[in-house]
DNA sequence: CTCGATCCCTGGACGC
DNA sequence: TGCGTCCAGGGATCGA
């Protein structure tokens, strides 16, 4: 599932593999998840992929002018026009091979000049993909939070404190951070000793440093890890990441914490499944740890909502 | 402002 | 072996 880390990873491969290429053509398959199909179809062929940055869990292809167009900029920002690319859960982003065939659910291929296709694949279409012009973009990325990567420690505790939502459903909040997901959000409160379901308001001064610095510190260590491959996610490469051999509390109920040998418990906070130590990262007053379900007690609580 | 619920989607896990 | 069911999750949206 790709949250910071790995679309950084991705990022940086196709930073190696495609900076300079230019888009010959484009063929599209399913495009449920494109905002404007045929924007990308009329506009990305004769245009040169000239940067890929990461912006939160986006990806930016920026791209050259075509013939004709004139360029205004005021900025030294030299791309008039973008391809913004959200992996959602399952998407992969890859320059293939010439001729090779087309794995599952490849959804857009883009032939580059050099013979490779540089090919989109997303099982489940949780993903996003969209052509912008400078405005659109513009547009589009107001209203995202610091980068979780760069933002200073008074800033992340400025958008924290005064909150009175979850902690957990603030770390995962893009207008409050853009970049963290569920994975990085449990491993940094797990780092910190913080119970997810704790509300901002409520982290003292010191656990707000604190989470900042665990968080960065883990970002930057699961990048140099290429990011945490649960089921899917492959690099730009193919190659799976390796951080989720460092999960300390992500995934493992019923697994021992590695600081004090209590199991690892799973509640749902801000709709999101939550693993947590409960004596490392006491649970806030009046937040009731239920005893997880089995699915047996979730089947019978969801037929009884359905048969009512 | 904050919450939970619902929808989108499909592969994989699991129960029978 | 196969079928049905549930679940994962980021984000948008809606109503309380």
């Amino acid at each position: 599932m790709p949250e910071l880390p790995e679309v950084e990873t991705v990022a940086r491969g196709l930073r190696q593999a495609i900076l300079g290429r230019r888009i010959i053509s484009v063929t599209l398959g399913k495009t449920d998840f494109i905002d404007d199909p045929a924007a990308l179809e009329q506009h990305l062929p004769g245009r040169q992929i000239e940067a890929v940055e990461r912006y939160g869990k986006f990806m930016l292809l920026r791209l050259s002018a075509v013939r004709g167009e004139t360029l205004v900029t005021t900025n030294g920002d030299t791309a008039p026009a973008s391809l913004l690319v959200h992996l959602g859960m399952t998407g992969q982003l890859a320059p293939s091979p010439a001729g090779q065939p087309l794995e599952k659910h490849t959804h857009i291929c883009l032939l580059l000049d050099d013979g490779r296709e540089l090919r989109y694949t997303d099982a489940r279409r949780f993903g996003r993909v969209a052509y912008l012009t400078r405005a659109l973009l513009a547009e589009e990325l107001i209203g995202f939070g610091a980068d979780a990567l760069e933002v200073r420690k008074e800033e992340f505790a400025s958008r924290i404190c005064g909150r009175r939502a979850r902690i957990k459903a603030l770390l995962l909040d893009q207008s409050v951070l853009r970049g963290v997901g569920n994975i990085y959000a449990d491993e940094s409160l797990w780092r910190a000793k913080v119970h997810p379901a704790q509300l901002g308001a409520k982290l003292t001064r010191k656990q707000a440093e604190t989470l900042h610095r665990v968080l960065q510190d883990i970002l930057k260590k699961a990048i140099v890890l290429r990011g945490s491959s649960i089921s899917d996610f492959l690099d730009a490469e193919g190659v799976p990441g390796e951080y989720q051999r460092h999960h300390r509390a992500y995934g493992r109920e019923g697994k021992s914490c590695y600081r004090c040998k209590t199991l690892i418990r799973r509640s749902i906070v801000a709709g999101r499944s939550s693993y947590f130590c409960p004596r490392c990262q006491p649970s806030p007053r009046g937040f009731a740890v239920l005893p997880l379900s089995k699915k047996k007690t979730r089947k019978t609580t969801r037929r009884e909502a359905a048969t009512r």
